[in-house]
RNA sequence: GCCGGAGUGGCGGAAUUGGCAGACGCGCUGGAUUCAAAAUCCAGUGUCCUUUGGGAUGUGUGGGUUCAAGUCCCACCUCCGGCACCA
């Protein structure tokens, strides 16, 4: 039985340079995302780098200049959180999991090309990811401001709107508080309408993942309407889809943060009941304002506007439901119309006035229980009477923008980028604050600026900048004036690393420059990028943003990252009972180091591609691995055998069907059906050679060997060098299919009788419908059901089926 | 609540264009081999009926289109994922 060296065929791989990216004729780039470093890679790990590592090797024997490099996303914040847990340095702590990540990578035997390893943490990366910043900001995209943001007490740092999922920290569950601070923000807004339009580009995306960008991204298109106000010359204005309603406006409410609730006419008394009302609003949680769950309240302030359109005094409230951040920070209330103001006019008495009606119906204030938020007729609304309100939408706000009362506007969910961190381990902010220049970037030749050793910084959070806490690294000169100044101290968010790593990796030892534009353009896109669908939004939204920026600034050509997405399923483990996710954080990470150990790369690789197809989740279950092992055996019991010379016209028959076949499910990501198309194929050649004096020729042998390589890789460099004498497989050809071969001298043909299965007959290729008719009435089953009836049909599809109603 | 996706044997899953449902595998049952076991090999395995030829039934539920539906249409149920007052 053959012996499988697979410490030899690593060695083989890496000395020769087999999957080294030569950089001639056509290309692909495949990329899986890289792993935050967090010691041993677990079961859930491999899937996705076996993934990558098949097509690799297929595209490789394919004949493609092929580009599958691994790096280490290398910030954040468990390097800091166990460096305080045990005393060591987050780098240390850093580099000690990269390596033992790295061996068990080697051990692996992927195909990864490790001159083009990227380190995010280190310098001669970082040093670019500043470089990067610099360029965002003298470019207008990267700025400061105050406002309130998302704090985590936890993690004692701010966090992206991204970063907050239902209120609470994507990374620590903790529930996020609202912290008015002055951060540092990408403007990526001004990229939302290209970020959204360019999707229609990326028709190898799930669609899913398109949709989840396009909701993020949430463009509106409606008007800004000013509602004057009573008294005074002042203004509110307000954002709407609807201004089909706007006739029916009868109050309107303003966000407690809304600045400008200081310029309106307020007494004294009011102003001091606004000003609890406000505290309080404060106080509370984003869910606890706008959750769906919770009643809306507000405070009427005891000043009124008038609407632009009817004239009429309108009623302003505070209210906490109301977003500062979106739209204008004040929205008007059309009671009638929305579910959310019928309620809010019920609680305060607010007069509710209906301006559109159902067609066959005339809505009546005192029997309604719902708002009616359907389009309809126009109705008590000036010279728009009478119009379908879906029509009276584009005339409104005609009609507002002649009259200058109001302006088409575009709207977006999107928020710009919260990049600032008050944390040690990231890449430190490259800007300079001085008291005579202001805000100074540092000069590109003095980057990196680097992150001062973590001996010398209290890095216990303590919700300041760590930084903040080193002179040496806190003063310094001015870039511009050349006076005493300061470092800015905060550091950036690691998803900026990982914004730009893929690029890198295209010229990842360039000390002059990011990357080669060159470089970038042979490699770019991604040909194929691998990953867990929960960076949908995050990683794969940032990444597009950088990507489009670089290309603005000339730095590449292309304008997304990513040609083909594929979003793998996650392993998921039993623990005490329940099935979760599988994550060393949860406790039920399964190592991969002992497993391929115990088991080798081969089987460790069969059994994660088989026991499901790659998107889909999967329950890891140590017993999956019998089936593989038992069919590797069984490839060995067929390949060890003598070569016969015998191959018939089924042979050849069998061989070629599996090539085809293993190639579709390539391309088509169904990497389980290839193996179960090689098992049956394996299961009738043993059949066959149990039953008669049969050995596959060497030929036969070939094919197969090709086919099986991406998947096992070692086993089928051994038989390679067995039966063909050496070299690696992966420098030969992948086989084609031909298609002659699969031409049968005799078809099989159901028979159904009113759709019902009554026969299977066997006919010639070359069959005349006449003739299998023919056949199909001489069977004795189908006679049988056909005693006594009449035929009144027959169907015939050629070469397919026949079906007889009677 | 809105928007997606999915429901197929005891289990993981196949079925690429509307054309033989359950490929492949796990498990289970029986047999061969063995002193015995493991391993290996062979046969069977949706459910029910059966004279062993077959027959009925069957892809979440109920309807529909069609010669023919896991696949298409309508309504509903359940589960998973995303968003969650975005005005």
């Amino acid at each position: 039985m053959m012996q499988v060296n697979e410490e030899y065929w690593r060695n083989y791989w890496e000395e020769k340079n087999i999957f080294k990216a030569d950089e001639k004729g056509k290309k692909f780039y495949v990329l899986e995302m890289f792993p935050y470093p967090s010691g041993d890679l677990h079961v859930g790990h491999l899937r996705n780098y076996v993934i990558g590592d098949v097509y690799t090797r297929y595209y490789k024997m394919k004949g493609y200049s092929i580009l599958h490099p691994m790096g280490w996303d290398a910030f954040g914040l468990p390097a800091e959180n166990a460096a305080i847990q045990r005393k060591i340095s987050p780098k240390e702590w850093t580099l000690e999991n990269i390596s033992v990540s790295k061996a068990t990578f080697k051990k692996l035997g992927i195909t990864y090309d490790w001159d083009r390893e990227v380190t995010t943490c280190l310098p001669d990366y970082y040093k670019w990811t500043q470089w990067l910043f610099i360029q965002l900001y003298e470019n207008g995209l990267a700025y400061r401001s105050n406002a309130p943001v998302n704090w985590c007490p936890s993690c004692m740092t701010v966090l992206a709107n991204e970063q907050v999922e239902s209120g609470e920290c994507y990374r620590c569950g903790t529930e996020v508080t609202k912290k008015d601070l002055e951060q540092w923000y990408f403007g990526i807004t001004k990229y939302a309408d290209r970020l959204l339009e360019d999707l229609e580009d990326l028709p190898l995306w799930p669609e899913k993942v398109k949709l989840m960008q396009r909701n993020w991204i949430g463009r509106s298109y409606g008007v800004t309407v000013n509602f004057p106000l009573k008294s005074g010359n002042g203004e509110i204005k307000v954002y709407t889809t609807r201004p089909d309603t706007l006739y029916g406006v009868t109050f309107m409410a303003v966000a407690p943060e809304n600045p400008l609730l200081n310029s309106l006419d307020i007494t004294p008394e009011k102003r001091q009941e606004l000003d609890a009302y406000i505290d309080q609003a404060r106080k509370k949680s984003e869910v606890e304002r706008t959750g769906t769950k919770t009643e809306k309240d507000g405070v009427f302030t005891g000043v009124y506007a008038i609407n632009p359109l009817t004239g009429e005094d309108v009623e302003i409230f505070v209210a906490d439901y109301v977003l500062a951040t979106y739209g204008t920070g004040s929205v008007m209330g059309v009671p009638a119309h929305d579910e959310r103001d019928f309620s809010f006019s019920k609680k305060y008495s607010i007069p509710i006035k209906v301006v559109i009606n159902p067609e066959d119906e005339q809505l009546d204030i005192s029997s309604m229980t719902n708002a009616y938020i359907e389009p309809g007729i126009m109705t008590d609304s000036g010279e728009f009477t009478g119009m379908i309100s879906s029509d009276a939408i584009e005339k409104i706000i005609e009609h507002l923008e002649a009259a200058d009362k109001g302006k088409r506007t575009v709207n977006y969910r999107l928020r710009d980028w919260l990049i600032s961190r008050q944390r040690y381990w990231g890449a430190p902010i490259p800007m300079i604050h001085c008291p005579d220049c202001g805000m100074v970037p540092e000069k590109v030749e003095n980057l990196p600026i680097l992150l001062p050793d973590s001996r010398k910084v209290d890095y216990v959070p303590k919700g300041t900048s760590p930084l903040g806490s080193v002179d040496d690294f806190v003063n310094t000169k001015c870039p511009k004036c050349g006076k005493d100044a300061k470092r800015d101290t905060d550091t950036m968010d690691t998803f900026v690393d990982s914004s730009w790593y893929f690029l890198r990796y295209t010229d990842a030892l360039n000390s002059d420059s990011i990357f080669s534009k060159q470089k970038a353009d042979y490699w770019l896109p991604v040909d194929l990028y691998i990953g867990g669908v929960e960076h949908a939004i995050l990683h794969l939204m940032f990444s597009r943003f950088i990507t489009k920026f670089l290309h603005d600034i000339k730095m590449i050509s292309h304008q997304e990252p990513f040609k083909q997405l594929f979003t793998q399923g996650m392993v998921m483990n039993r623990i005490n009972g329940d099935l979760e996710v599988m994550s060393k954080s949860k406790g039920n990470a399964v190592p991969v180091g002992p497993f391929v150990e115990k088991e080798g790369v081969d089987v460790a690789r069969g059994t994660i591609l088989f026991i499901a197809p790659p998107e889909a989740d999967l329950e890891w279950k140590e017993s999956s691995v019998d089936s593989i092992k038992r069919f590797i055996s069984r490839i060995q019991t067929v390949l060890d055998a003598e070569e016969g010379n015998n191959d018939d016209k089924e042979i050849r028959y069998q061989t070629h069907l599996l090539v085809k076949k293993v190639n579709s499910d390539i391309e088509r990501f169904k990497l389980n059906t290839a193996i179960a198309a090689m098992m049956e194929y394996v299961n009738f050649i043993h059949k066959k050679m149990e039953s008669a004096d049969f050995s596959l020729s060497k030929d036969t042998k070939a094919m197969f060997i090709k086919v099986m390589a991406p998947f096992f890789p070692y086993l089928a460099e051994e038989y390679n060098k067995l039966i063909f004498g050496g070299g690696s497989i992966f420098e030969k050809q992948w086989p084609v299919h031909d298609e002659t071969a699969l031409m049968t001298d005799q078809i099989e043909i159901p028979v159904q009788i009113k759709g019902k299965l009554r026969a299977v007959i066997t006919v010639g290729r070359s069959a005349t419908k006449e003739e299998i008719l023919k056949l199909a009435y001489s069977n004795p089953n189908i006679k049988k059901h056909l005693q006594g009836m009449t035929i009144r049909k027959e169907i015939y599809v050629p070469g397919k089926m026949v079906n007889i109603i009677i």
